[in-house]
DNA sequence: GTATTATTTTAACGCTCGTTTAAAACGAAC
DNA sequence: GTTCGTTTTAAACGAGCGTTAAAATAATAC
């Protein structure tokens, strides 16, 4: 028996498990097609992560815990260099983009894996999936969400959670399909290059949010 | 047996369907849970659709058939008004968005299947459902890439792409999970009310856009 | 009426899925 | 070297899946 890799098996399941629901979707990845990737026994799966949901949730955790650990810190790191006062919009969507986009330059070129993982799970049905990481992430919606109240605080609430709704929806879209948007763009975009995609939603977006600023017609 | 409603069959058979993907996406809508809400055989659907893609892709064509001509007839129709001259970037992106919030917002208030339809379709996995999407919307893509040049003749080519994929990605993410949005925003945002999302992504989006009229750093 | 076609149903095939059980292999402790 | 807890494996279960072939039914033409 050749073990080309002798990473725990944990870590292999999870990675194998990683790539498995990026290229197929969480319904469409399953525990053989796994357990195959990873060269471990299907029951290996069950030991440890006890069911298939059981797997895709540490798949989840092991990726967004670090990544709202990063937005915070990233957010509070701003905030304290900016001492006290609001920070600039521009501020605000650098600490919103940058954590995934980092994330996902990291990922080896050919498989990106976790950048298609975190545009799969915004349009995932199951609903448990969906509870999962909405549970996870409330703390980083609040956080920027007050981050932008301070900075404009004329803008209408609703109005400011439609943009960063927005926000999330274009910077999921792009992460989730790179390949489409590629080949679309006939290679115009390249969602691999992750410093021009950040200064490009910032160039972007940020207008958007600063006509908020004065502009307030219905209260 | 009851025949509930006497519309065809093929008829039900693809609401159901559309329904059941809407609700469990591409792979976890089975034909049997779909012709158990249709009230129909099962072998029916090999009848009229030949197999299970057979069905998925005439669901798409039914949506997306008209959808892509509302689309260019929208944006034809807002160019005949303009009389030969560049169209203004709210009036662009008003005939991007408002077919599909049109689309979304004559279904049923409970059931927004079709809502829900269009943002599943964005992350689907399934590359050959992935191009029969792709290859029917290429024609829209191209329409509104020149109009936009049109208007921001200044515009780097790059960032127009970008900004058009950002757009289409946060009109996607709002359409795919409405419920969640107006849960996290504590009913702030109501996706139903899509007059109001198509305003304030308007209003959010123009900004952006304008900004290129005039700055092009790298060429 | 019968013959012919179009539609609907029944029943099953083979496959893959998630999951479970129990036995085998292993490693550390004594 | 035996014992004991942990880890890995093999084998099977039942359920659901997409799909198909053929029989039963309905509709149409002659």
């Amino acid at each position: 028996m050749p073990k080309l890799s002798e990473q725990d098996r944990q870590t292999r399941i999870l990675d194998a498990a990683e790539n498995a629901i990026a290229e197929l979707g969480f319904a469409g990845a399953s525990l053989r097609h796994i357990v195959l990737e990873a060269q471990v026994n299907l029951a290996t799966v069950y030991y440890y992560f006890g069911s298939k949901r059981g797997l895709m949730e540490a798949v989840l955790k092991r990726r967004f815990g670090p990544l709202r650990q990063e937005h915070l810190a990233l957010l509070g790191k701003f905030e304290a260099a900016a001492g006290g006062r609001p920070l600039p919009v521009g501020k605000i969507l650098e600490a919103m983009l940058l954590p995934p986009l980092r994330l996902a330059a990291k990922a080896p070129a050919k498989r990106q894996a976790v950048t298609r993982l975190i545009g799969r799970i915004v349009t995932e049905p199951n609903p448990r999936i969906q509870h999962v990481l909405s549970s996870q992430r409330v703390e980083v919606r609040t956080a920027f969400l007050k981050a932008l109240r301070r900075s404009l605080p004329k803008a209408p609430l609703a109005a400011l959670l439609w943009r960063i709704e927005f926000v999330w929806g274009a910077l999921a879209f792009a992460l989730c399909n790179p390949r489409k948007i590629e080949i679309e763009t006939h290679g115009a975009c390249d969602p691999k290059d992750t410093d021009d995609m950040l200064a490009e939603m910032i160039s972007f977006f940020s207008p958007g949010f600063h006509a908020l600023a004065q502009a307030k017609r219905k209260p």
